[in-house]
DNA sequence: TCTAATGCGTTATAATATAACGTGTCAAGC
DNA sequence: GCTTGACACGTTATATTATAACGCATTAGA
């Protein structure tokens, strides 16, 4: 880890993460219907350890290296069943995946992605998908899935560099 | 300008296309500061044409069809360059491009994708922009830019079957 | 137990995207 | 006219992200 990813943690706002991210594993365990397998357990457990977007090799490496399978697929059905079962959220803007910091309450995600460090936080989305779901009534159409993700800057680093252009083109496997 | 051209509810009911689409080729070419040269203003006039999302991959096919380079960077170049100059936008789920239908007025578009026929609608995004950006201020985020997208299914679709699923896994390629 | 469904690891390949270099073109300044 | 520098384009090569398809193991249910 390089110090110029040194980042404000996820919701932007200092908490402590280990516990943020047992509750979401305990929330995760408990849940009725859920399979979690030990390669999806610990697929989530990266995840939230991670604190920030990973794309599909970061997991893979990181799984890999604890003796699950390194191939491709494994990451990826690990990553696509948290997905499914609102465990996680993709982002595509980094083509990267993220924990979900609220599983359970029934939201509509919106991702605020800062650009310098490239924390990723979710913000409450209700009222984004409201104006959207009405925006598209109006012509008809009937949203069944979003994808809101805005690109910006996070308090901190707005704060380090008001101006200047700390983002590189940032590809995934760039990050660690 | 066109009326047509500022009614997005007109986004999924027919037109004449043939005509909007030369409404906004018109404009781009009578747009100051903008090198229309020719890979770009082809590469415009094939989003425009195509009438729905394209994968670089397949204007670059349409591309060296015609005898511009046929390698990648010419179509990611044009496609990059259009999009910068407000021609274009990138559909991130679909990992695709498409022209954009109300060039010059600034705005911040939201896109309905049908599921079903993939077809895509620029939806006017005014609101869900401030929504965003409403959002991203409570947590102290400045927001540059925003993806908005939604996946649903359009009132075709919607009418043709209610309830099947005709969404394929959608490779883009298969688009055709 | 038998069977069907599911999960996982694997091989192989597809699909999307970018880095980096060389050449041509054109307009600005001399 | 020349030179120069920015820009655009074509190219080679490679990186990154993602899926298809097969076989075996485990599990859930009849």
């Amino acid at each position: 880890m390089h110090d110029h990813l040194q980042q404000p943690d996820l919701a932007f706002a200092p908490h402590d993460h280990a516990q943020c991210a047992g509750d979401v594993m305990a929330f995760a365990v408990a849940l009725g219907g859920v399979r979690l397998t030990p390669v999806r357990k610990r697929t989530l457990q990266i995840l939230l350890e991670a604190h920030r977007a990973l794309g599909a090799y970061d997991v893979l490496e990181r799984l890999a290296a604890e003796g699950f399978g390194n191939q491709p697929p494994v990451a990826y059905r690990a990553l696509e069943y948290l997905e499914e079962q609102g465990l996680a959220h993709r982002i595509r803007r980094l083509n990267a995946f993220t924990a979900c910091m609220h599983p359970g309450e029934a939201h509509a995600p919106s991702f605020l992605i800062c650009r310098a460090c490239h924390a990723v936080a979710e913000a409450p989305g209700r009222l984004v998908a409201q104006a959207l779901a009405e925006a598209a009534l109006a012509v008809g159409f009937t949203v069944e899935r979003a994808t809101v993700e805005a690109l910006g800057l996070c308090p901190g680093c707005a704060m380090a560099a008001p101006d200047a252009d700390g983002a590189k083109p940032a590809t995934l496997r760039g990050f660690a």
